[in-house]
DNA sequence: GCTTCGATATGGTCTGACCATACTGTGGTC
DNA sequence: GACCACAGTATGGTCAGACCATATCGAAGC
C-alpha cells in the first residue's frame, strides 16, 4: 500500500476569508463599484478576527479587486475595484527589484505584447487622438523624463486602441516599471528624431490600417530606443 | 497663486514597512532564499506594531516576494522567493471573476505572447524534449481533462524555451486562469487529432529554427483550439 | 551513539482598545 | 425655508498583549 502521502494543506484562516469573499463575488455577481460589508460585520459574520478580515483585504487590495475607503458613507468602507494594472506593475518592479527578471526579459516581452497591440489598433480602425496628442507633447518636452512621460502616454494610447484591456494594463505594467531605465536609454541616445520618426510611422501605419506595417513599425522602434539589447 | 494642489498622501503604516523591506532588499542585495527578520524582530525595529508587519508580508507574499514559514531554523520565518506566476494567476482569475476581463481579451494576449515565445524558442535552438513529452502525454490522455493537463504542459514548456522568465511567468497564468475554458473548448471539439497536428508542426517548427514558421503554426493552433473568438 | 522530551523561536489567530476620518442628522440662526 | 455649526457615529488604521500550533534545537537519559 503506502502511497504517496500529499502534504497537509495548511489553510489559514484569511486565506479563507478571501476564498469566501471570491465566491461570494461570483455568486451575488457584485460588480466593480459595489461595497462589501464592513470589516467588523465581515468578521463576525465570518466567525473570525478583524485582524484576519484585515489580512484578507490586504491580499485583495494588492491585487486590485478591492480598495479601502476611511470614514462613513456610500463611498466608505471596502469597494470592489478593477485595477489589474497597479497590481502588475507592483509586481514587475518588486520582481525587477529582486534581480528575478531581467530589463531584458521585460522589454522583450513588451515587444511581443506591442507588436500585437498594433496590429489589433490598426485593424481595429481606433481613434488615435489619444496617440497624436502624445506625439505632440513629445515634440514640446524639454527634458528626458518629460520625452519619456508623453512616451509613456504614446505607447499606452497604442495599447489602449487594441481594445483589449488585458494588453492595457500589462503595458502600462510594463511601462511603469522600466520608466528609470527608459529615462536612462533617451538620455544616452541624445537625439530623439529616430524616435520621433518612428512614432509617426506607427501612427500612419494605425491610420492606415495596416496591421503587419504597424507590427513592424513597432518592432524597429524597440530596436532603436534599445540598441544594446538586440 | 495657486495652483494644483496634491492631495495629502496618507501613507499608511504597513506600505511604509513595505518600502523599507523593499528597500532594504535593494540595498543589501538580498536574494531568493534569503531570510527577512522575524516578524516580532522587524516591528521591534521598525517601531510599529507586529500587526503592520504582518499586512506588509501578507502584500509581499501575495506579490510572490516572500514566503512564509512556521516553526524553527534555517527555513523558517520569511524567506525571499521568486514566484512571479502564482501572483499572475491570482491577479487574472480574480479579475476574470469579477468580469473586469473577457475570456476573449486572455486568449487574445495568450496567442500575441505564445507567438513571440514560438519565435524565440525556434531561433534560441532550445531543448525540446520538454515539448516532445508533453505531446506523449497527450496522446495518452482518456479524458478532456488530462488532454488540456498535457496540453498546458507544451505549452508552457514552449514559453520556458523561449529562455524569458517573464514570458514563461505570464503563459502560466493565462494558461492556469483559462483551464476550465480550456476544457470545455476541448470537449466542444470532440477530436483532437487537429490539435495534435498543430502541435506536431509547432514542434517541428521550433526543431528547425524556423521562427516565422513557429509563429504561424501557433497562431493557427489558437485558432483551432478557440474557433468562437477568431 | 541513539532516543526522548522539554525549551524555544517562529508564524497564526484572537481580543479589545484607541485614534483619525468623513459622513449624517440635529438644532439653531438668519 | 435656507444655511451653518456641531455632536453623533460608522468606517478603516493602529496598537498592545495574549495564546496556540508548529518545527527545530539541545540536553538528559538510555
Amino acid at each position: 500500500m503506502v502511497a504517496d502521502w500529499q502534504p497537509v494543506r495548511r489553510t489559514r484562516t484569511f486565506e479563507d476569508v478571501i476564498a469566501q469573499i471570491e465566491r461570494r463575488i461570483a455568486a451575488d455577481g457584485l460588480k466593480a463599484g459595489d461595497r462589501l460589508p464592513a470589516e467588523r460585520s465581515l468578521a463576525e459574520q465570518l466567525g473570525v478576527s478583524r485582524s484576519s478580515v484585515r489580512e484578507a483585504m490586504r491580499v485583495l487590495e494588492t491585487l486590485g479587486v478591492v480598495s479601502s475607503q476611511v470614514g462613513r458613507g456610500p463611498d466608505a468602507g471596502a469597494v470592489l475595484t478593477s485595477r489589474p494594472d497597479t497590481a502588475l506593475t507592483d509586481l514587475l518592479r518588486l520582481h525587477l527589484g529582486l534581480a528575478s527578471l531581467e530589463l531584458r526579459e521585460v522589454i522583450d516581452t513588451r515587444l511581443m505584447i506591442e507588436r500585437g497591440a498594433a496590429a489589433r489598433a490598426a485593424s481595429a480602425g481606433s481613434d488615435t487622438t489619444g496617440l497624436a496628442t502624445a506625439l505632440a507633447g513629445m515634440d514640446a518636452a524639454r527634458s528626458a523624463e518629460e520625452f519619456v512621460e508623453h512616451d509613456t502616454a504614446f505607447h499606452c494610447a497604442l495599447a489602449d486602441a487594441s481594445g483589449n484591456r488585458l494588453i492595457a494594463a500589462i503595458m502600462r505594467s510594463l511601462r511603469d516599471s522600466m520608466r528609470r531605465y527608459a529615462v536612462e536609454a533617451v538620455t544616452r541616445l541624445g537625439d530623439t528624431s529616430v524616435l520621433r520618426a518612428d512614432h509617426e510611422r506607427i501612427l500612419a501605419a494605425v491610420r492606415a490600417g495596416d496591421p503587419d506595417e504597424a507590427a513592424n513599425a513597432v518592432a524597429e522602434h524597440l530596436a532603436h530606443a534599445y540598441p544594446s539589447l538586440s
